[in-house]
DNA sequence: GGGCGACTAGAACGAACGCTCTATCCAATG
DNA sequence: CATTGGATAGAGCGTTCGTTCTAGTCGCCC
């Protein structure tokens, strides 16, 4: 029962693997045989852990996708006092990350929500509480560098969005570099509350 | 051998339908099958009009949905003289696009370019040169508003990915309000370059 | 020691996938 | 009229999909 042994168990192995998997090849681009090979389980443990399928995988993997993109989030926007540098180092540290992994590791859940726009599937929801997610830990940390609480939801929705699409374009152009302007841009435009 | 006969060619019907179903449903998603039969065509007449198959077809309609959308841009652009308001036009005509197509139809070529990522398809090129030609086209009205050359690519650059982005978001909440929201700040954002 | 739950192993299901193939239709051309 | 070639029609290829199933192995706790 311990989630704090040494080795991870494999209902997290499936969970890790298929996170990343979902992230580089979308929902419906991975199979439950593929993530059932790459975390070394068998087919029949995915199903054991999982007995909802492969949409039980996926909600558990974006879950898991949204809260490590979540303390990256967290972790920048703390390093950070000033609240613009602080925006502009989650999109560097994005942009590191990005080109480290070869450019395929993006946003856990865009490829996922996209695919899954026309279904009422539970995939949505998940994709839709995990964005809210991100934009809440911007939104609270513009509160707390004296923003206005309807200026710092506005700006959040806009720095969380802008830094999705940047993320998607520095990955087809193989770049850093939308990113990295897309990071100086929300800065000056987080200085504009300042003055 | 007419391109311009009042009817829509079998080609043409089909590139339309597969544009509508890869922004949908993505490129993995759609089927061959589905394209066919939604372009009231055979699976035969598909692989008369593009012998390289699926790739191929998708290829056609990723720069037939990217044509569209430059239109929409272009024409946005061209309504409003201000470069502040002309940007926030695009966004709200997205969002009202978005909304009128129940939310379904977003960015033409996100979905497929994130799912064919780790791959050196023909589709990454389709979807690196669509983007470019977005930004291309408002970094061009910037630069006719009295922007300086390396501003308006970068800011052009950030609001074509806060777009991208924000229109995502406003997919999964069925809502125009990210795509609003993000239409005013890049205004805000504009208008720091002017004073 | 006995029971039980976690996990392994793999066969098999129906359905859908991309694609190839043959055959037929029909309008235009010689 | 005969021929040609684009378009249509659909059967069928091999493969993979998500899922279900049975059977067996292992370690842990009462």
């Amino acid at each position: 029962m311990s989630q704090y042994s040494a080795l991870p168990s494999t209902r997290e192995r499936i969970v890790v693997v298929a996170a990343r998997l979902i992230q580089r090849q979308g929902y419906v681009g991975t199979g439950i045989k593929q993530i059932a090979q790459e975390a070394q389980a068998t087919l029949g443990s995915v199903y054991h852990a999982f007995p909802g399928g492969k949409e039980a995988v996926a909600v558990a993997a974006l879950q898991h996708g949204g809260k490590e993109f979540f303390w990256l989030l967290k972790d920048a926007l703390r390093r950070e006092e000033d609240p613009a540098a602080a925006v502009e180092a989650c999109a560097a540290d994005l942009a590191t990350a990005l080109r480290e992994s070869g450019w395929i590791d993006g946003c856990p859940v865009t490829a996922a929500a996209l695919e899954t726009l026309g279904t009422d599937s539970e995939i949505q929801r998940v994709c839709r509480e995990t964005l809210r997610g991100w934009e809440d830990v911007v939104a609270e940390k513009l509160v707390s560098c004296g923003f206005a609480e309807t200026d710092a939801r506005e700006v959040a929705t806009t720095v969380i969005s802008t830094l999705e699409g940047a993320e998607v374009t520095a990955q087809v152009n193989r770049s850093e570099e939308p990113l990295r302007a897309a990071g100086r841009q929300l800065a000056r435009l987080i200085r504009t509350y300042q003055d």
